[in-house]
Order: C-alpha cells, then sequence, then structure tokens
DNA sequence: CCGTATCCAATAAGATACTG
DNA sequence: CAGTATCTTATTGGATACGG
C-alpha cells in the first residue's frame, strides 16, 4: 500500500521511492514491486528520450485504489496512539490535504497553490469545496508554499504558525487557506 | 483488517472467529485481538446474563473503518488473479452484497432477504438502491436464502442456477434478487 | 469454551557487497 | 542509477499441549 500510495501522483523513479520510503532497503523494494506487478497494479515504463530514464507507474486499475488508501489514512489519523510528529512523505502530505479538507469551510473559496517540498513541486486547485493535485512545477500560483513536509503538516494539522515555513504570494489567502484543515475528533 | 470485518454486523465470540478465519490459530487470534484492543478498535465485553458469555466487539472508531474494507474487497475482487472459488465467510458474503449490488439495477426493487449461512442468519432490507444488512434471525422476509456461502457466491456472482441452492418463499423476487449483481470488468 | 504457553519451521527484512 | 546476490537476524505463525 505505501509504494502504491507514492505513485498516486504519476510515475517514479526506484530511487526516489527507496528514498521517500523511509527504512526500506533495495530489496524490499524490488520485491514489493515485482509482486505490485505480476498483479497488474503497477507497470514498469521506460520513459521517451531524451529521458529514457525507467519508471514505475499505477496501472489504471491500481490507481482506483489510491482514494481507497487516502481514506484508511484519515480513519487512522484519529487513532489515540497516532503520533502526527512522524517522518510523512510529500505523496501523503498532499493526499491528507485532498482528504482532510474540510468541504464546508472551503465551499466558498477558490485558489491555487504551490508546494515545494524539497525537490517535489505539486500544484492544488482549490474549488467547490474540492481539491485537485498535480505533481508539477507550481506556475500562476496565488501561493507558494515551501517546506519539508512534517513542517506544512505541523502548520496545517498542528496549529503551528505560518511564519515557520517559506510563504511567496497572496499571504491573506495562505492564511485562510491553513484553517481549512481542522483537526478530527480523535477516536476513544 | 479479516478479524475487523468479521465484526462488521456486530459482536462475536472467540470461537466463532476463529472458526470463520481459517487457518488462524488460536494463538495468533489472541494476538491480534489484544493489538486492536489496545489501538481501540475492538473491545472486549460480557454479554449480560443469562447469556453471560464473553464477546469481542468493533468500536464505533472501529467499525467506521469497514466501509472502507467492504471497497478494498470490491476492488480487489476484480484482480486477474482473483480467485472466486477460495472460501469466503458468511459475514464477507454479506458485506460483498451490500458494495456489489447495482444500485440502477435495484433503484426500483423493494424486499425484504433473509439468510441462512451455516449457524448465521442475516436480514438484508433492499430498498432505494441500497442493501441494509443485520445479524438476526430472519422474520417475514419475502425470500429466504440457505446455502453455505461459496454456494451463494457462486449463484449471484457466477451466474449459478438458482436451483442449486435452497430457497424459500417469493421465487420472483429471488430470481430479480440474483440478477442485480453484475461483476464488474476485470483489471488487466 | 476461552484462551495461554511452548516449540519449531518458514518467512521477512536489514545490511552489505557487487554488477550492468 | 537501478537493481541483484548473499548472508544473517528477527519475526511470524502453525501445531500442540495445557489451564481456568
Amino acid at each position: 500500500m505505501l509504494v502504491l500510495r507514492e505513485l498516486a501522483y504519476g510515475p517514479r523513479r526506484f530511487s526516489e521511492l527507496k528514498a521517500d520510503l523511509v527504512g526500506i532497503s533495495a530489496n524490499v523494494l524490488t520485491q514489493r514491486l515485482a509482486e505490485l506487478e505480476d498483479r497488474g497494479i503497477v507497470r514498469k515504463r521506460k520513459l521517451p528520450p531524451p529521458a529514457s530514464v525507467q519508471v514505475y507507474e499505477a496501472t489504471d486499475w491500481g490507481l482506483e485504489v489510491a482514494p481507497l488508501i487516502a481514506q484508511l489514512g484519515k480513519w487512522a489519523a484519529r487513532s489515540p496512539l497516532h503520533d502526527p510528529t512522524l517522518p510523512i512523505s510529500h505523496v501523503a502530505i498532499m493526499m491528507s490535504l485532498q482528504t482532510m479538507l474540510d468541504a464546508e469551510l472551503a465551499a466558498g473559496m477558490s485558489a491555487t497553490l504551490g508546494f515545494r517540498l524539497g525537490e517535489a513541486q505539486y500544484v492544488a486547485n482549490l474549488h467547490g469545496g474540492r481539491l485537485e493535485v498535480e505533481r508539477r512545477a507550481p506556475e500562476q500560483c496565488d501561493v507558494l508554499f515551501m517546506a519539508a513536509p512534517p513542517e506544512l503538516a505541523a502548520v496545517v494539522y498542528g496549529g503551528a504558525p505560518l511564519d515557520t515555513i517559506t510563504v511567496e504570494g497572496d499571504r491573506e489567502i495562505a492564511l485562510r487557506f491553513v484553517t481549512l484543515f481542522p483537526l478530527p475528533p480523535k477516536a476513544g
């Protein structure tokens, strides 16, 4: 599930997956990818020249389970044992923004948000109470957030001040955006 | 997840869980239940006298993940490697009926269906394109299905003739009911 | 019936070194 | 970079016997 989650927003290289899945060893990642490929969930693909690098991507069917994985994450985050300070990948934080967004609070708001999370870059489009996410370089965004994934999580979910991360663009929109993700009540 | 699924329609005894989770040994089941209890997903409860037996039940929070487990099952059933002849528990088949029901086909139909699947008994209420399921003795049902879970699966999903299982009550309704679960396209 | 305790075999996984 | 190969340890889980 974790490997597949990392592929939710598009193809990744072996080394990226290994880096983002903290603690996984090369042989285990190889085995996981082979399993997923055998089962038709993941596909190996060679990017066209001049890139010509090998990447792994989710198949159409594999991609269909991504929203369920995201919802499982939302459910699990309410565990009394959940530790929000643990490392989180950039895919995981972007996915969490999609599931944790409060549609009511966001209903009236439209904006385009850019994210630079280490090497990874994302653009999120907020519209009609929903958040669409793509992995691509931020262009013409209202706001650009720059942070490590755990720092962004601290701001959005932990109530840390916006100034703990780097924000460019419309500060009003940024300030409002980070209030759209109320913590659901803890279970127990 | 499998233990939790077995608790989706209400509390179960240790021996029932052990019997329904084919192949699980007592020590592993004990460990799983302890884990789930530690995490606040499952609760141990003593039924009031005169029953006075110990049962395990999902907590409110634990129960919230059941629909996701059901959806994961629906997704996984489209695997090219999926073998529908494998053993299936009565909880699993009832859950699958809820997720696999085609809302369009069922839109105009209302009925109350009873199920005797070995020792287990369920009542399903079909209304407005949805299926509500309760674990209780069938009373005043339009139809009563009696079969082992895999046989019922063969009829509903495998196109096996209705006569391969025992059916009491309104045959018209029974015949129509079993057509409401079209197989989704296989992936790959 | 509801587990616990013990033992053992199989598997999974981290570390490391190495290859095209 | 993208893996494979090998080795070693840790964990898992089945089987079985036993206790409240």
